[in-house]
DNA sequence: GCCAGGGCGCTAA
DNA sequence: ATTAGCGCCCTGG
């Protein structure tokens, strides 16, 4: 596993659950701007059990980006979080989308 | 080791 | 829908 890939799965794990995040955020927040493709390659080379939450990855559009068995996987998780998905099918990234920050579930009390 | 070519679960026109 | 641009990685010389 590259470097890269290392950070790419590390921020997909710090991804809240019931809350999405772009490919392109991803990249950003990997610390490589312009390589949503990339985190595309690296989800999909994961194993199918790997421990991490890629189904809260979707494209900038709200939409899951893989066909077949994966989508219906994807958004059968989603939808097991809370996350729900309009009459086209995508997902409303103002409201669900992740913003990138420390987001802790129940916010810590002072610190 | 370096270089070129091609592919990608993307993104923006 | 299509097209062009993108950065990284794999492959083969």
């Amino acid at each position: 596993m590259t470097p890269l890939q290392q950070r790419i799965v590390a921020v997909v794990a710090r991804i809240p659950r019931g809350r999405v995040a772009s490919y392109g955020l991803v990249a950003w927040l990997a610390g490589a701007p312009r390589c949503a493709r990339q985190v595309g390659r690296a989800l999909r080379e994961l194993p199918e059990d790997a421990p991490l939450p890629w189904h809260r990855v979707v494209n900038a559009r709200g939409e899951l980006s893989l066909s077949g068995d994966g989508a219906t996987e994807q958004r059968r998780r989603l939808l097991r979080e809370g996350v729900r998905f309009d009459a086209r099918g995508r997902i409303d990234l103002v409201r669900w989308g992740w913003d990138g920050r420390a987001s802790r579930k129940r916010t810590r009390a002072r610190a």
